[in-house]
DNA sequence: CCCGAATGTGGATACGTTTTCATGCATCTC
DNA sequence: GAGATGCATGAAAACGTATCCACATTCGGG
């Protein structure tokens, strides 16, 4: 009943020859083809599995990429998330995953508790700035960024979807649509998007339609209400993700604001629910399962010291949330 | 630059002690409190921190909990996935994740990852049938289902949401609004789910109304689209799984079917989008995270060989979605 | 005052693997 | 044919920890 696990020993004696043999036979090692074939029948045999805990103690170092995400429940972690595992998966890596809720000191906790695990492979979405990372890095962990990089930290390539072009793309076509007071509902960690938001708006930037949310759904929706009062003079809003999306709708029908009629919406990731959306939603895709698998790729490379990154399209898919400026609401 | 790690031998030598104390003091065990404070100090001092692959190795197990999915992109296990997470990180336990796409090979192919890596706790939601597990049973390691069980296997405590009085209360709350024809719409791994649905409406049942989907989108929405072309007599349907929902709108809404004037929809499983959705869908809400949280807190007790689960119960949200069959449609 | 018990402590061992190193044997070269 | 070169192989060490066991010290009771 209560027996042992079958060792390298046990298939090394079964087969006739030493532990080191079979070690190299199943790693990949020389041996000679009488006995490598051997090694291999019997151990298929006896049904031998190497045990993690033997190899990575010896090696020192787990087998298994460590994934750090704000919030698994947010759709586009999730797919990211879905990434990072089918790319694992084909190389026979575990996962191990943790949140961070967007909170830069749990994210210390976390990756304390990863390399305490001894894994030396990270996937992040990072949250807090360049600063947390160094002892990280030094302590020889390989990194890859996805989704957003850390702020003074560009010595970790990073795998991101094109968020310049993709905010630049949304903001034209609401200009186009004749809109003018265009408002930004942004969350954590997107310093950058910010910035093209900016750049892209020019003249009509109103700094009082940049609103930023932490990472929870009621901050998010706290937000969008907040500007929606606060500001009810904004005519299209372009939301950072598909929580700021969901906050921004809800608090538009709260208001009474007719979308697209009296508010146009542009949110910033393609969810299957945007098409079920009451009106359908007009998004900025993300390849979010791309990112993570890239991103997974890079990682498992790992070696190449290349810190270059990889940046993917982001497409705007126009359903029905965006209207032209023609009936506009009259200010205040 | 190229240090090594501070290990337990580098304490006890500061510490002026042996490393079995220190390995005592830092385990809990007994020790003298002068002792015991010195190493404390000191292991702090040198910012010591053991190394869970040493740990791991020499008692035989890895910490961490596996957690097995059948699809993490699902709004319903991501919720699920966080509750296992929240408990773990409590705990200071890691978690693997895994997904198995409800296909029972990959699923025991993931179970032989998890126990090469050592891992001896187990959260699944089961897509596999009993035989699958046995082996894994008798490997020793503590399971917990979620969300549904193993046909066959009343040997595994489980945590489930009340399904058999939320299919009772959504199909009283149809045949109430005068419904007859009730379609429902399921998923893998559902036969309880299903025999209640036969139950609760007796004599009412009409097996072509019977349609299960493989877990995929495309096939949710196949499923749903041949369903109503088929049967297009059919005035409510309940949906298994927000997938289910999803791909029910979906499907109506290409036929022409306007819910709720046409056909009725209730959904398994309250998501967010389920208020944004045009009509906003009636749900039967289940409480995911908490299915995850106990879970993870059984299999952490472990020990307690009390085969007797959880049930949590499960909540009608009437929104938008379902009608009276005053308005009907005439049959074919 | 002596003996048994209780307690604190450190040495040694084992966990399962990979990798280094030395050895033996066969083959090749001049 | 002798020395050099290559290759397959196994013994042994190391990775960092927890735990067993033996020993020392102290304490309490008779």
């Amino acid at each position: 009943m209560n027996m042992r696990r079958t060792t390298i020993k046990d298939v090394a004696e079964a087969a006739g020859v030493g532990v080191a043999t079979v070690s190299r036979v199943l790693s990949g090692g020389s041996a000679s083809p009488a006995t490598r074939e051997r090694v291999l029948t019997v151990a298929a045999q006896l049904d031998y599995r190497p045990s993690a805990l033997g190899r990575n103690l010896r090696q020192q170092r787990s087998g298994g990429i460590g994934l750090l995400l704000p919030d698994i429940t947010d759709s586009f972690y999730s797919r990211l998330a879905d990434g990072v595992l089918a790319c694992a998966r084909s190389a026979g890596e575990p996962v191990i995953l943790c949140t961070t809720g967007d909170d830069p000191e749990r994210e210390a906790e976390m990756i304390g508790a990863l390399l305490e695990q001894g894994v030396d492979r990270v996937v992040a979405v990072p949250s807090g700035d360049g600063e947390i990372w160094a002892p990280t890095l030094r302590a020889g962990l390989t990194t890859v960024f996805a989704h957003r990089l850390s702020p003074g930290r560009d010595d970790v390539p990073a795998v991101l979807a094109d968020d310049r072009a993709g905010v630049r793309t949304a903001v034209d076509y609401l200009t186009g649509l004749g809109h003018r007071r265009i408002a930004y509902l942004g969350g954590p960690g997107q310093g950058q998007r910010l910035a093209v938001f900016r750049g892209a708006l020019g003249p009509l930037v109103d700094e009082e339609l940049i609103v930023v949310a932490r990472g929870s759904r009621d901050s998010a929706y706290a937000a969008a209400a907040g500007l929606f009062q606060h500001r009810p003079d904004v005519t299209a809003v372009l939301a950072g993700g598909n929580l700021l999306g969901e906050a921004a709708v809800l608090a538009a029908r709260e208001l009474d604001l007719r979308i697209p009629r009296d508010l146009s919406l542009i949110m910033f990731d393609d969810v299957p629910w945007a098409e079920l959306c009451s009106p359908p939603l007009t998004v900025i895709a993300q390849p979010a399962q791309d990112i993570g698998y890239r991103a997974a790729e890079l990682v498992l490379r790992g070696g190449g010291r290349r810190p270059r990154g990889v940046l993917l399209p982001t497409e705007l898919i126009v359903r029905g949330s965006c209207a032209a400026r023609g009936t506009s609401r009259s200010p205040r």
